[in-house]
DNA sequence: CCCGATTCCTGTAGGC
DNA sequence: TGCCTACAGGAATCGG
C-alpha cells in the first residue's frame, strides 16, 4: 500500500537510472488502471527527455524537456521497476501492464496487480491537474504546522484519523502511517477531530513527520506487494506499533492491540495508551 | 461545502 | 481439496 514513504523510496530509486535518459518506447500492455492509460502516451513520451522525478503526495511526477508531464500514482498495490538491460528485463508477467524504454536495454515497468494505479499525462502547470490541485500540504514541508492542524481540525467534524487521511488536509498519509501516528501521538482513532487539544494536535504533527520520516529511513513498508525499484522490500513494517497486530501485545503497556472500523477502514490502535 | 457510502480490482485468508 | 465470501485499501464520485 503505497503511502508517501513507499512513493518517494520509488522515486529515489527510479531518478537516478532515467534522469537524462530520452525515452526509446512505451509498450502498453494493459491500459485498464484506474483510469484508462491514454493512447496517445507514446507518442507523447518518445523522444523526450526525463528531466526529473518529482513527488507530490503519492503522485510521481516525470518531468520532460517537453510541455508534458506523466503522473503515475501507484495506487495500492503498484510498483515501478528497473532493469538494466534486455537480458535482465524479464518476460514480463500478468500484471505487468506498462514498460518505458531507454537507450541501453534500460526498462522501466509498472506493475499493478490490483489495477487502482494511474499513468496520465498533463501539460503545463502539473500540479493544476485535477488531481492535484486540490491536495494539502507536504508533511514534510513548512507548511504543515501544529497550528494550520489544528485550526483544521476545529473546522471539521470527522474522526481524526479521517482528518489526517483526507488529502486535502495532509497529503501522504494513508491507513498504515495514520494508525502508527495517532498511537505515538496517544490518540484514539475514532475521536472527534475538533475534540483534540492544540497541544495534541502538536504531537500529533511531529509523530507524523516522525513516523514518515523513519519510514522514508527504512525503505518503506512491505506488507504484500510494494518492493523497490531493484525488486527489495522495505523495511518499516518491523517497527509497526500497531497496524496489523489486533490481538497483540501493545508495546507500551502489554494490552491487545484493538481492530475497529473507521470510515470504511480498519483502524488499529492501544485501548489503555491511546485515549 | 461537508460528510458518509459506494465504487473500481484481484490476491489472500478463513469457514465449511 | 475446493468453493464461497469477506477483506484489504487510495481516492474519486455520488447522494443527501
Amino acid at each position: 500500500m503505497p503511502e508517501l514513504p513507499e512513493v518517494e523510496t520509488t522515486r529515489r530509486g527510479i531518478e537516478p537510472h532515467i534522469k537524462g535518459l530520452r525515452v526509446e518506447a512505451v509498450k502498453i500492455r494493459n491500459s485498464r488502471l484506474r483510469w484508462p492509460v491514454p493512447p496517445t502516451l507514446p507518442d507523447s513520451l518518445i523522444g523526450r527527455q526525463i528531466l526529473e522525478v518529482e513527488r507530490r503526495g503519492k503522485y510521481l511526477l516525470f518531468r520532460t524537456d517537453g510541455a508534458e508531464t506523466m503522473i503515475v500514482h501507484l495506487g495500492m498495490s503498484g510498483s515501478l521497476s528497473i532493469s538494466k538491460d534486455t537480458n535482465s528485463t524479464g518476460a514480463p508477467g500478468p500484471h505487468d501492464h506498462l514498460d518505458w524504454l531507454f537507450p541501453g536495454g534500460i526498462c522501466m515497468r509498472l506493475r499493478d496487480p490490483r489495477r487502482f494505479g494511474a499513468v496520465l499525462m498533463t501539460e503545463g502547470d502539473p500540479l493544476a491537474h485535477p488531481l492535484l490541485r486540490h491536495l494539502g500540504p507536504e508533511p514534510l514541508e513548512s507548511g504543515f504546522t501544529s497550528d494550520y492542524l489544528h485550526a483544521t481540525a476545529r473546522s471539521r467534524r470527522v474522526t481524526i484519523k479521517q482528518l489526517i487521511m483526507d488529502s486535502r488536509v495532509v497529503v501522504g498519509v494513508g491507513n498504515i502511517y495514520a494508525s502508527e501516528a495517532l498511537f505515538l501521538s496517544g490518540i484514539r482513532p475514532g475521536r472527534a477531530c475538533h475534540r483534540v487539544s492544540r497541544l495534541r494536535c502538536h504531537v500529533l504533527r511531529d509523530a507524523i513527520v516522525h513516523v514518515l520520516r523513519e519510514a522514508i529511513g527504512q525503505g518503506g513498508t512491505t506488507l504484500r506487494d510494494f518492493v523497490r525499484e531493484d525488486g527489495r522490500p522495505g523495511y518499516f513494517q518491523q517497527q509497526l506499533k500497531v497496524y496489523g497486530r489486533s490481538g497483540l501485545p501493545c508495546h507500551n503497556c502489554g494490552a491487545p492491540v484493538r481492530q475497529r472500523r473507521i470510515g470504511q477502514r480498519s483502524s488499529f490502535y492501544c485501548p489503555v495508551c491511546q485515549r
